[in-house]
DNA sequence: GATTATATGTCAATCGTTTATCATATGTCA
DNA sequence: TGACATATGATAAACGATTGACATATAATC
């Protein structure tokens, strides 16, 4: 592979001279410019950015550590954030952690290794410790690690409580909530406590079931929501705290015979893609996922630039009404 | 950020000691090593990478470019890639085209600076000779280059076979196919010709209907099939040539008041998890997404350690039955 | 004719690591 | 005693670029 040193051989200049032209400073001759870019051309060099990340100290890598991109909500993420690095010249290094601990600490160490310019931490199994370990800037979402370290999150008790309120104003009269593993201190779960509030507010019967958020295991899912259905089959509302899980629901529900929206009434949350893929349409509890995604990229590079930045980003969600409500 | 400098320093050694200790080599007594161990915990130092990487001219970076990790077939690929890469030592720079070539080709070049280690192409829309100007171990998936750069692909006549023939033998009098850009040099029109193939040998009436492949414009989808259930109420029978499609068939057959699978019997192409989430369950033909996924990273690390490999890699597809024929 | 802007070159240091070479110990074994 | 194995160090080159300091040459400008 052809270095700098071949094209300046090539071109008859020195290195000085084809390093100026290639980071346009000081004086270059319209002539000698050109001469050098056909002998780039010619000899199909590209600049080593290894060697230019080591000289420079950034590497212009972003670090993504997220459970797994084949959940929809972090494929979604995954792909802004993707766009918005590229705008901003940075690359995006992917990592799923599965939710696993070990993975997540190898990977961080690794993303260090590599001094990534910065992380965006979507998986969030790590004690609070170990993120200021981490030395490079980072951006949150949706957990809140201390008042240094940025965290971008939308307003999760609001959304809880439209979804709640709207199954309430339906005239649901036991609801069933289905949320992630409360144990891990993530700010999602304050759907929860506006479910709790919402649902103890208007004295309306309820359930909550918590899950392991885990995707891979689909059939982990079937089997709650068929349980929650043999145990509480008057349940005439649920909310579930992802679009997926929502699926499920929608699904075990026509299995149990039951017509939707008329006998049970179901919604979701972030209203991914795929929500409304589904037949009937699922009603779900918006989250601008691609200003998550710009605004993490944006963190990141106000951070590297010493900008002053807000560290805490709460973004609004709204309600998106479709069939199954 | 602490060097191989400070860490000798500190531990008492010299830097070639650190280094014999870093990358096992030489003779190292035990209580030295220990010693550069602790050193090494007390500084928080990780090797840099970047500077590995310039000496041993090798990233240990893979690059994956695809249209768009939003897809679900995509991002189950780059769910699967990023995990076998992970067990190989490779991390996994992400790039989604949206099928623009000039991203694409903006894309390989950015590899191609960084220095990546292979490039995973999933995205299209390049010449020929493109991809020879890469230089770097490639595979491709779903589309054969020429004889020297591997690929990676599915028996993609045996699935629209399978596909058209479960739609005859369910009694079909009229098929519509929906396929991505025929225009494309993929594998998977192959897809199409068995389409074609299968319907002309049992004389069934059939339309074909091309689409973008743009996931993100949904409406599309929407318009398309709108259209052709009005063009053609008499349908009876839709092959849809991504489970995204296929739903988006689903529901506009139901909105035209149309019981699945009793008036129209629909089969999707992938087996995206999606597919289960539905409501009826989507019938499909079934991709190995893993095993594309693990063998394409094996597929590079062959190609690097100089060890021989085939070029034609032809994956079997399974015809998964459901609720949608 | 002196000054200044433009254009290019030489040289060497630097980024953080690896590794080869050579040197120098000490300890062990025949 | 000599030959080896073990353990560590000093030194320098290399990876591929950038950059500052300094030199030199031509052309334009006053």
């Amino acid at each position: 592979m052809a270095t700098i040193n071949d094209v300046a051989l090539k071109a008859g200049v020195s290195v000085t001279t084809v390093s100026r032209v290639l980071n346009n400073r000081g004086y270059i001759s319209e002539a000698t410019r050109k001469k050098v870019y056909e002998t780039m051309e010619e000899l199909g060099y590209q600049p080593n950015e290894i060697a230019r990340s080591l000289l420079r100290k950034q590497s212009h890598i972003i670090g993504l550590i997220i459970p797994s991109v084949s959940h929809p909500f972090f494929s979604e993420l995954a792909r802004h954030v993707e766009y918005y690095a590229y705008q901003y010249g940075f690359k995006v290094l992917l990592c799923n952690s599965h939710l696993d601990p070990g993975k997540e600490k190898v990977y961080t160490e690794m993303l260090r290794r590599n001094r990534v310019d910065g992380i965006i931490m979507g998986s969030h199994t790590l004690e609070v410790d170990e993120y200021r370990n981490v030395h490079s800037p980072i951006v949150t979402i949706d957990r809140k690690i201390d008042d240094e370290i940025p965290f971008i999150s939308s307003e999760n008790y609001r959304g809880g409580e439209l979804a709640t309120e709207l199954l309430v104003s339906k005239g649901c009269r036991k609801i069933a909530h289905i949320c992630g593993n409360l144990e891990l201190n993530l700010l999602a779960n304050q759907r929860s406590d506006a479910f709790r509030d919402v649902v103890t507010k208007h004295g309306v019967e309820h359930v909550i079931i918590q899950t392991d958020m885990n995707v891979f295991d689909q059939e982990q899912y079937e089997r709650i929501i068929r349980r929650l259905l043999e145990e509480h089959p008057n349940v005439d509302g649920i909310f579930a705290t992802s679009d997926i899980i929502a699926a499920f629901a929608v699904k075990e529900c026509m299995k149990a015979g039951k017509t939707i929206p008329r006998d049970v009434r179901i919604i979701g949350y972030d209203d991914v893609n795929a929500a409304s893929w589904l037949t009937p349409e699922l009603t779900s509890i918006k989250q601008p996922i691609e200003e998550i995604g710009r605004l993490a990229v944006e963190l990141i590079r106000k951070q590297l630039e010493g900008e002053p930045f807000e560290t805490e980003n709460l973004l609004p969600v709204e309600l998106v009404e479709r069939q199954t409500t």
